[in-house]
DNA sequence: TCCGAAATTACGGAAAACCGTAACATAGTT
DNA sequence: AACTATGTTACGGTTTTCCGTAATTTCGGA
């Protein structure tokens, strides 16, 4: 089993069952953070010291709050982890459950297993932490289709960020220029509108002020 | 203290967390479900066996699955709970922090309490259930500006109609037809186009859209 | 009853959103 | 290299929204 394991987690109740999951497994060193600047520190500091850490069990998204972050998310942390540390093992543990999130996390960043939070959720990261330990990918049930059904409506990165940014009252024109000036591809007028429009089909919406509504309180941004 | 709490929520981690915290507040019975139907069955059944459940602490979104439930969401739970037993105290204890939501539960449903997860969240709920003990309301910080503050803004049933109307993906001209046929005054195009633009400019937002994505966020609508 | 302020309605032009079509680019296949 | 599928960009026309101005109506007070 592993020796030495990392939580980063923001919540405190789910931190003491994870804690609680890696105590039974016989873990015997359990550190937990409620930041991924601190993750990011003690995983640095564990490796200058000599006593690395094995394993990352991490949260993907982080309330903010008074403290500033250089890592914004999870997968901020993730990818530079995987860079940096390439042996260390990286758990994701997660709401979010949208297909294409899981995808790109293990095809981006080879991350070693993806456990949705849910019922069952502490038991299927127990299998995790298992099957990990075999250098082998793990993936809960809810996402164990990331790879091979294909689910054709889906929201992605790209869509969200549109979302927030008309929510954030930018016009498609203001849109796409924000989208040239950061290198966010596709940026130009007419694709804008087209993905609007492909989202407000799929949502069902009226109009873009309907879409917005729409997306609010799914919750979605 | 309360004697006899249930505690209602999908996921297992969250309930260790809520149950270590329960018992350091020296709670002697704690029961935990995982489905709003069978948090349902075991308050009824506590009342009928006439050992009823004091305090109720309830997520709000729960994962579906294979079982299929007659209460879909913790809201409805909540909703026919506080009506058929109105005695019985309920917290509500969610990620969701829209306003709007928050401030529904308190005046539709009357909740006692309600805690945002986050990352001091158990602490709050701790604070939560000492003050629900006193029949007095508790607000978790980030929604406690639910009904404080922010009430010195002028408008009417009018305007949150027109709002409402306009999230609904109607254009200001189906709005206007609309009004005609409901005999509510002003009722013309130019009308709703001026009060929209009184609204616009009160909340300072850019156009349609951000106006309605601000009084979302705002739990006007 | 008349007056004036405020609300409501009407109108027209400019800007933005909406919608269909088509050209162009890219990646993968044979 | 040619072909296909998909994604991106470009463009023109229609509708809706946005905004200023002005005419009309409503209503309380002198």
């Amino acid at each position: 089993m592993f020796t030495k394991v990392l939580v980063s987690e923001d919540m405190e109740d789910i931190n003491k069952g994870v804690h609680s999951a890696l105590c039974e497994l016989g873990v015997k060193e359990i550190q937990q953070v409620q930041y991924c600047d601190d993750a990011y520190l003690k995983i640095k500091k564990a490796i200058l010291d000599d006593v690395p850490f094995q394993l990352l069990i991490s949260d993907l998204s982080f309330k903010t709050d008074y403290r500033t972050q250089k890592f914004q998310s999870g997968e901020a942390l993730i990818k530079k982890l995987k860079e940096e540390c390439p042996s260390l093992k990286i758990i994701v543990y997660s709401v979010e459950d949208r297909l294409q999130k899981v995808r790109a996390l293990i095809t981006d960043y080879q991350v070693d297993g993806y456990v949705c939070k849910s019922r069952r959720g502490l038991n299927e990261l127990s299998k995790a932490i298992k099957s990990v330990l075999n250098h082998t990918l793990y993936l809960s049930p809810e996402v164990a289709q990331a790879f091979n059904a294909n689910n054709n409506l889906e929201i992605d990165d790209f869509d969200i960020q549109l979302l927030k940014q008309l929510s954030n009252g930018l016009s498609q024109e203001e849109i796409s220029t924000h989208f040239k000036n950061n290198n966010i591809s596709p940026s130009s007028l007419s694709s804008i509108e087209k993905r609007l429009n492909k989202l407000r089909i799929e949502f069902k919406a009226n109009n873009a002020i309907h879409l917005v509504a729409i997306v609010k309180d799914l919750g979605l941004i």
